[in-house]
DNA sequence: GGATTGACGACAT
DNA sequence: AATGTCGCCAATC
């Protein structure tokens, strides 16, 4: 088992964890992460919010790739403060921002120019992946299922 | 192929 | 409350 697939498959956990996120809901980088350290597969996933924040960045622009720009909501993961990370170029964080206004979305400015959603609004912090068992293997003994 | 960076977060000063 | 430090590890010099 090489490191190159774990970390493949730790992209693609993103990237489907990411797409559950409801339209005109936000979560965080560290949630994100901590939603895939629920299932074993990959290691130490709930320490690693900032790979989470990679796989978005690199997310593809290919129409075409089975996870692009276009078909994960990237714009709906944002830092555990509630704001759009300011990051290196601030047009980036602006698109977020229009984005996800354009779903519905309360993007407040303060005086720096920080942009920034309330969570208790718009907040989508489950316990576990709503579709986690319906998607991923799904070996886990039944019987002791307790609601 | 070693060193630095970074769409983060938790904890320590 | 506001910085500073450290852990994490893929990507990028």
């Amino acid at each position: 088992m090489a490191r190159s697939d774990e970390a493949a498959s730790f992209f693609i956990a993103v990237y489907n964890a990411v797409q559950e996120i409801p339209e005109g809901k936000v979560t965080s980088y560290g949630h994100i992460a901590k939603l895939i350290g629920t299932q074993k597969l990959i290691r130490k996933a709930a320490q690693r919010p900032r790979q989470v924040g990679i796989c978005l960045k690199h997310l593809s622009h290919d129409p075409g790739a089975r996870h692009n720009s276009g078909n994960v909501p990237w714009q709906r993961v944002i830092n555990s403060k509630g704001m759009i990370s300011p990051r290196s170029q601030p047009s980036g964080a602006r698109n977020q921002a229009a984005a996800l206004r354009a779903e519905g979305v309360t993007v407040s400015t303060d005086a720096l120019g920080e942009l920034s959603v309330d969570f208790a609004e718009y907040g989508w912090f489950p316990d576990s992946l709503p579709s986690e068992e319906a998607s991923e293997e799904q070996e886990w003994v039944s019987g002791s299922e307790s609601e």
